[in-house]
DNA sequence: AAACAATACGAACGGTCGTATTATTAGTTT
DNA sequence: AAACTAATAATACGACCGTTCGTATTGTTT
């Protein structure tokens, strides 16, 4: 039992704040420098009292990545979901996520990208909860392409634009944060709109 | 001295089949998980002997990039280089990259991609290096653009074409790697494809 | 054959890793 | 206040880390 009449006990408290140090240190060292013992003394606690929360480092991965899955939705999902759907929201998720990249939500940068390569030529659970969250990411920004042409607005490949953003994305945060230099998300800008313009339809040919 | 009359004395061979087995061993598990223990273990000799000819852990990591460059360089770059300058080049050359990731000439895909996430955000002599590297293939890229724009077969802005095509190139292969499929690879040309076409001059506008 | 590097080895160092066991504290319930 | 439970801490373990040291082996040069 975590909950009592909808307030928190003391175990929740300090596994959210181990968490959310958790997915800062991933993101800049992985999710195998994120360390027990190193997590323990930056949060001045005990690394057995850590450690006791999640049973193994395999489980306080896979919290982590949980945790910063919910980090991402509020910073990249949620306000592109304020916006109506169509090309409009598909710009916005686009802005979204290049500023979540660019403000270092995560020091750093995108968590994902990070650990994915971490884990990726690894197998275990780790891999499979990140090849899982990479298919979430890409299934979602095909549904926003989809909104848009199933409104009219674009006229394409769902799948295959999705790839060319994602690609954008990505290649704009690994440039960036190898080279400290915010450059790299203009031409991520640029990319993207040369490419939904090229999708439009009624667009000049 | 390392030659003697164009022959290689005894320390070079084991030089050469230790960097051999490290690049592939850090494109799986990273230049943290490139552990001299292992290392040596694998090859059968001494972790005390594999660390002479080193010195330190850092110098064995900077060894092994310029060990992959190379190897790099003989499946990307030279392929691509024995085609004439131009489109076809640019073709050549993103041909040869996906083949170069699709074939896994390291076991964990592109070892570039992996290492510079992993010491991206990190700083230090290794990040900076590869913060190099990256520089020098971006250059690369933007060199054969330009000779296509020099022959009058396409108009674009060579660094930001350079940038779309290798933000395809470690899409495909972060996706080949994180779900062990090939799709992502036709997913890339069918991008690269779109995009030389639609930097052609004298295309249907 | 003697001298000299270059190369490789085994053993050990202090540290940190993840994990297990046991004890202590704090909060809630009776 | 006593009993009970959840949370945190203390301590210890074996394994592996990068590194250092002294020594043996090998190959070349004199």
């Amino acid at each position: 039992m975590e909950k009592v009449d909808g307030r928190l006990v003391r175990g929740d408290q300090t596994r959210r704040a181990v968490l959310r140090r958790a997915v800062d240190i991933a993101s800049v060292d992985g999710l195998e420098g994120l360390s027990i013992g190193r997590l323990a003394s930056e949060l001045g606690i005990s690394k057995s009292g850590l450690f006791a929360h999640f049973g193994s480092k395999e489980e306080l991965q896979l919290a982590t990545i949980r945790a910063a899955r919910r980090i991402y939705a509020d910073a990249v999902v949620t306000p592109a979901y304020e916006v109506e759907p169509g090309l409009g929201r598909l710009f916005a998720l686009s802005e979204s996520w290049l500023e979540y990249s660019r403000s270092r939500v995560f020091p750093g940068g995108c968590f994902f990208q990070k650990v994915s390569h971490e884990y990726a030529a690894r197998g275990g659970a780790v891999q499979e909860a990140l090849a899982g969250a990479h298919q979430e990411w890409m299934g979602l920004i095909e549904n926003v392409v989809r909104e848009a042409v199933e409104r009219g607005e674009v006229d394409v490949d769902p799948a295959q634009l999705a790839f060319d953003l994602n690609a954008y994305y990505e290649a704009a945060n690994l440039a960036s944060i190898l080279h400290n230099d915010e450059a790299p998300y203009e031409q991520a800008r640029q990319s993207i709109r040369a490419r939904l313009e090229s999708a439009r339809v009624g667009k000049s040919r």
